[in-house]
DNA sequence: ATGCCAGAACTGGTCTGACCACTTGACCAG
DNA sequence: CTGGTCAAGTGGTCAGACCAGTTCTGGCAT
């Protein structure tokens, strides 16, 4: 018997997901309802809906001028790293372009990292590493690595001590987190000794050998991802 | 006669910005005051304090749970890039080692969105890059020449044709453009000539070579900036 | 004295209805 | 065609109320 915490999802949250949906699929520069028009169409208070669309506003998704009408934005020009969740999973289901761009970054931006990490990482961070990349060695559930190999990378992060790099990931893990099991079932997923040796060149301190492990550690999987996304891409043409 | 939009500062971007302003600067797990007192306090109706509050709650910064106080969150741990503009001036000034952590950033971020754009780029995105770098070449005014080397980079970006590194792009950019004026001021700036090697590097298609053009491009007025950036922090102990 | 539990007193969540500030468009006078 | 006026619609803000969940506290039973 397995429990899961209640969604507890409250009425602010329902409007904000229903109208980002509806403007991510929308046109830049339609017109959205007025407030009240949405507060009746969607059965809540003019609050309610005031709250969803201020967030939306915040994240660049809608322009809202005292009075005139909302307007959808360009959320390519004009959105923040932090819609990327919610252009992943467009209506309950994966969009394969965003998804190849997610991998894509993911290698261009992990060895970044690595290579910033090897240049400040204190002893205790490359000891936690150490750790980790031991624990994903002997990990046998795919799901489980796939979460170590998450939290290996949050260590990572930390090391490289980068405060952009730090925000950036805590986006691209939102985006991903959600997607964790799915990308466990894909096969030529990393093995734990790739890690070790990104531990290895992080402790060496030399830049450069840290971004080629860490780069060497990546490569496979996202062919092995882009493979299988390619083919789904195919299989089940949009 | 110049003119300029009227800053039309809403009730509502004035108490976000106050509590941000409190929140960064708060240790994390701290309570903050009760949407009612801070109403009273802000001298604000509550919707008002409540849309700030779901905008803070929406990018990581607090945690609001019904029934119970409404705590400052670990923004290192829990915020996204959406943030950084706000860390990188805090109360009004500039945050250095935010700003170092940026300047690295672009570093290792920039010849990677070469790299991507040397492979995808379609002849118009490249014409248009062309005409950027000359532009480049030609600009006079270190401001102006600001203002194009971030169209530049956004052309770059949009020819890379990743969504991942448009919207983080984006957030770069806007943390980047209320600094514009004082970057332009740091020696040691952007030559003309350096962004058409970019640009070749790109028409070659040639990933690697468009890498190790826009590292040779950026590294300079990196060094630049991190170096009057020390000096600054040196004179100026915070 | 101790442990527990009901309830008071918070907290945020939602609703209602009102009024203000601003934009838009239509209409009208010049 | 210009400019002004006005009405209707928009978002912006407010006040007060009540619901829902949490936290603390005081008094009860043990």
């Amino acid at each position: 018997m397995e429990l899961n915490p209640v969604a507890r999802r409250s009425v602010r949250d329902d409007v904000f997901e229903q109208l980002v949906r509806n403007i991510v699929s929308g046109e830049a520069g339609d017109s959205l309802l007025s407030e009240r028009q949405l507060a009746e169409a969607l059965g809540v208070s003019r609050p309610v809906v005031r709250e969803a669309l201020q967030r939306l506003a915040h994240a660049g998704l809608i322009e809202v001028r005292q009075g005139g009408a909302t307007t959808v934005r360009d959320f390519r020009r004009d959105a923040g790293l932090g819609v990327l969740a919610h252009l992943l999973v467009h209506d309950g289901q994966l969009d394969p372009s965003v998804a190849r761009s997610v991998i894509e970054a993911r290698l261009a931006v992990g060895p970044q990292i690595a290579g910033l990490a090897a240049g400040r990482a204190e002893p205790e961070h490359i000891g936690a590493l150490d750790a980790m990349a031991g624990e994903l060695a002997a990990e046998p559930d795919p799901v489980a690595a796939q979460r170590l190999a998450l939290e290996f990378w949050d260590e990572l992060v930390t090391a490289a001590g980068s405060i952009v790099f730090r925000l950036m990931f805590n986006n691209l893990r939102a985006a991903y987190e959600p997607l964790l099991e799915v990308l466990a079932s894909v096969p030529g997923n990393e093995t734990g000794r790739d890690y070790r040796s990104v531990v290895e060149a992080v402790r060496s301190g030399d830049s450069g050998s840290a971004i080629a492990a860490a780069h060497e550690l990546l490569l496979p999987t996202t062919n092995a991802l882009l493979d299988v996304l390619g083919r789904w891409e195919n299989q089940q043409p949009d």
